[in-house]
DNA sequence: ATGAAAGCGCTAACAC
DNA sequence: GTGTTAGCGCTTTCAT
């Protein structure tokens, strides 16, 4: 590989020349640009990123930390910000959540530009270290952090309002018995994620037994309603924390017998593709994975060029299809 | 950030033994391992990777170029990979597939230590090019390339049986009028993918017009199946290259108002967490994108230590589930 | 067994 | 405008 002593020998300037040429800042004269701009197709010269990076101190790469990539919408999330991210010459540096110190410090010792990381298998306080060596972090947040560090941007979803939206439109179709199915590891106030917090709020405080805790993926939803019901006794609605639960609860249903939507309505969360090619058809509270992806490629950036940055409200939106509407049949 | 040079005058020894240390290679006494350790601790110290990787010219990163990491094949693939590099010391960046030599050579500039791609959406001589500079290649093989770089090393799906396996499935099930739906950009020659050709070998000349290509995903494969077939002539089984093409068709022949699998068989492939889960459960043709996954790491790793690594086959396997199980009813 | 020193490829302050 | 140079944090050869 031709490194930048040879493009300057080459164009016959100096190494300091090439630098300036290439990250367009100091002077260069119009025929020295030229001569550059020759040796370097000449030799197909390529920057080396990794001796930028170290002298700079900044890679150019974003750590990506989420939680299940194998959920739709986190492959969403990441596939939108990767693109968006290259567009803005950055890279990014995918991790699965690994939550331990060892792994926080070898991730940060390439000097990485940033960090996004969805919040609920994250500790808080590995975080903030991150923070404090100031490295941009964002995050996701679901569970409600108290006094989090203020340095750390934040993507909030505003569940205020999507609960209520989501009671009355099965209330509408008939539905009387709605259980909900939450992420949550417990119903403790420390481990509650901000979408079942807001979904007591909205039922009230009444209806707080019907909460199933600690399901998060479609087999889990699958067992649990293949394990816990019958035909007979089963509720005739759900509400699920995501998109992944709700197809394993439309298939749990399904198998005990019972039909979508006529017998049980389901209502899933994120829209993900999952959600537009089930059958028959989801129902889902919207939130834009391609919106959080660019959103937050573009806080880190702002971040690392020292601007301030505000968190970001994103509001779910109801997308009603098949499976929770029993009046139009 | 502390550094070598701060460990080194904090334990009272040369920076070179703190990177003997480190590296667990030259000599360095017991006494000296205890200052060193404690001066690690007490300066939280960390290598810095970036730096490492200038001077041994690898940066311990494998880049993954995926096709659509919103395919829950790539996705899975993808999060095993990474579990399994970050085991034995490496992290995974990560990329969409953007197929211009600019990008290629951005990527490579970060001194990478590997690059895995599936190889139906990069060209041929990108990859090649990257082989020559000494870089490990690893592909998942789509594309029959001729005459490849010897140097490029192949996961290869051995297909010359499954379809065969499924037409005799199909064919007990009484479905007689089967169309495959191919991701091959169309029937040419050097743009259709194993297979396809092998899907074509296993049924014989004569049913190669029952074949559509250029269909990859979820949302293409219901628009067509909704705006190509009524009622009354759809076919009565589909074969589909991937689960998210086949979850599109279950969609669009329910539309249609046809029954799976009184009406209509389909059959996917990929066996993702998707067909599992698919309503009716969906018949698929097992890869395990765990297994792609795990062998890739070791594959690169393998060939980055100048070991002889063989290209790896894999025999995918008929998952039979209700979608092409009429006779169960 | 340990340390001094050169050098990986680049940036940027400074001198001309 | 352009070149010289120090130095980013690390590895490793060679001398001791």
């Amino acid at each position: 590989m031709a490194s930048r002593k040879d493009v300057a020998r080459e164009a016959g300037v100096s190494a300091a020349s090439v630098s300036y040429y290439i990250n367009n800042n100091g002077y260069v004269s119009a025929e020295a640009r030229k001569r550059i701009q020759e040796a370097i197709e000449k030799l197909n010269y390529s920057p080396n990123q990794i001796a930028r990076s170290l002298k700079i101190k900044d890679s150019k790469q974003f750590v990506f930390l989420c939680n299940e990539i194998r959920n739709p919408f986190y492959a969403q999330l990441v596939y939108r910000a990767t693109n968006a991210a290259y567009e803005k010459g950055y890279f990014i540096l995918f991790s699965n959540v690994i939550d331990d110190d060892e792994y926080l410090k070898r991730i940060c010792s390439y000097q990485i530009s940033g960090l996004f990381a969805s919040n609920n298998k994250i500790k808080k306080e590995n975080l903030e270290a991150i923070v404090k060596q100031g490295i941009p972090v964002v995050v996701l947040r679901d569970v409600a952090w108290s006094d989090l560090d203020q340095r750390i941007m934040q993507i909030k979803i505003d569940y205020s309002n999507i609960f209520h939206e989501i009671a009355v439109h099965l209330e509408k179709g008939g539905y009387r018995n709605v259980h909900y199915i939450s992420g949550a590891k417990s119903g403790k106030p420390d481990e509650v994620d901000e979408k079942t917090r807001n979904y007591r709020n909205a039922v009230g405080r009444e209806r707080s037994g019907d909460i199933t805790y600690n399901i998060t993926d479609t087999k889990e939803a699958f067992q649990f309603v293949a394990d816990t019901y019958s035909k007979e006794d089963c509720p005739d609605a759900f509400v699920c924390s995501n998109d992944a639960v709700a197809i394993g609860v439309v298939k749990g249903v399904t198998q005990l017998g019972l039909r979508i939507p006529e017998d049980v309505g389901v209502v899933g969360f994120d829209n993900t593709f999952q959600s537009r090619f089930c059958v028959p058809g989801l129902t889902s509270a919207e939130i834009s994975a391609e919106k959080i992806g660019d959103i937050a490629i573009s806080m880190l950036i702002e971040k690392s060029k020292g601007q301030k940055v505000e968190d970001y409200q994103i509001v779910p939106k109801l997308i009603i299809r098949e499976s929770s509407s029993r009046n139009d049949l």
